[in-house]
DNA sequence: CGTAGCTTTGAGTGTTATCAACTCTCGTGG
DNA sequence: CCACGAGAGTTGATAACACTCAAAGCTACG
């Protein structure tokens, strides 16, 4: 946890670009490559970079420099809405590829935030793009990674548009444990980094209606709640309130 | 509108690939390519497929053959709640493309269905990835593509987690007015190729929401509605109520 | 010209937002 | 070590927006 100076510069190497020993890889852009692709992979990527909690990662309307993959941490990315209102468009947690929704106009169409102190690896879009058309494993695996955040944007869209509030949250508290347990956590305990706000914000909820939800799935025995402390107490349930299911028949019968 | 079997036989070959004659050029997949990458995209498209009215070109769950650019017509894209509740997570018209969220697993996570009679061109996903290797402007334009899905999922996130009912549905009569005016037509005139239903089911609204305010607009002068047939007569009040104006201070002053 | 599906309109209800007060937590400084 | 304060979270009361159920009117197509 201390830092020491000379630590700093004996580690430049492994800071700079250290794709074939991250621990991310199977979940990051090097997935599938080999390792001659990865070396050039590593090559192109610039510079790790730390942020501290609140600290912006880029704004709204900055012009697409590079995509950033989380290390660790998380970030939340917000559009803008004129008036108070927020709109969370999603959360980004280790191993997940950041601003690759600037690529269309090469402005980002959001602003990235981070929710705790957080690493990133910065990766020159130029570059990547260049290096894609060299690499067709890296070209099929950036292909991957946008379409699985079409897929995962169309699925909050189905939430939004279909879903109670209930639901909703539910669902939510289960991509978070899903997502988390590729990282090797535990899958039913986690802490959130985001605020109540952050949440209903992301969720189309108030967050007084987040947390009158937190408050009666603990009542209803399906998870513990401690301040961001999160215990998931019932998968089965929670993945079947996700779900949409005991919804017709009342939930009382099964 | 005469079928000829003569003129099918003498125009195959313009029927199996078109692009460098396709009026749409330069809202799809050539968009930046020269005439010898294009000729190379032509040999890769597969043939132009009809479908009536009602007819899927896709289902949920089947395994991504291809992707499909809209030559004319409308199509409507449908996620699966187990329950009643369907959600449309979009509409396509000419110039778009359609499927690209199959390719992060190799299957369709959503089902795709004629609205109205409409013609498609089919590209085998492989022969599309292997070429985008070989043309750098057609990698940098299928990126692109995609990334703007990813823009247009953000916001209409943003449009159902944050918009009231009124907000939601002059957001989605402009966006249609942008996008078919691309198209050559009035930008101000078109006829809806769905239900009020599938209007609902994309809006996160019941359809009898939408029902009553097509009516309310209609009286506050701000449309034209004839069933289907939609006029919009004040484009930049039209705006404002989609951008989220006219909101704090009551829609009263200004 | 009849029927089936789509659309409009009405009445009543419910979920969730809003406003407001209170409590908790945690970090800071006396 | 404890008091204080600020931000975050909880809980309650009330109200609004949009849903549901219901019935009648329209449109289009055979």
């Amino acid at each position: 946890m201390q830092k020491r100076e000379a630590a700093t510069v004996i580690n430049i190497s492994s800071i700079k670009a250290a794709c074939k020993d991250c621990t991310l890889q199977e979940l990051c852009l090097p997935l599938g490559l080999n390792e001659v692709d990865v070396a050039a992979l590593d090559k192109v990527i610039k510079r790790r970079r730390t942020l501290k909690k609140s600290e912006m990662l880029y704004r709204f309307g900055d012009p697409l420099r590079a995509l950033y993959a989380i290390r660790s941490g998380a970030l939340k990315t917000t559009g803008l809405i004129e008036d108070g209102r927020a709109q969370v468009t999603g959360f980004y947690l280790p191993g997940e590829l950041l601003g690759i929704d600037a690529i269309n106009t090469d402005k980002h169409p959001c602003s990235a935030e981070a929710l705790e102190t957080s690493e990133v690896c910065e990766i020159p879009y130029g570059a990547l793009e260049e290096l894609a058309t060299k690499i067709p494993g890296l070209q099929h695996q950036l292909l991957r990674i946008m379409s699985r955040e079409i897929v995962r944007d169309e699925e909050m869209l189905m939430m939004l548009g279909r879903m109670s509030a209930e639901e909703r949250l539910a669902s939510c508290l289960m991509s978070f444990s899903r997502r988390l347990s590729r990282l090797g956590g535990a899958p039913a305990e986690f802490k959130l980094s985001m605020s109540r706000q952050d949440l209903g914000d992301y969720l189309g909820l108030a967050l007084e209606t987040v947390s009158r939800l937190l408050s009666r799935f603990h009542d209803e025995g399906l998870i513990e709640v401690h301040g961001r402390q999160i215990t998931l107490r019932d998968l089965n349930r929670l993945r079947n309130m996700a779900a949409g299911n005991g919804r017709e028949h009342n939930a009382s019968a099964q």
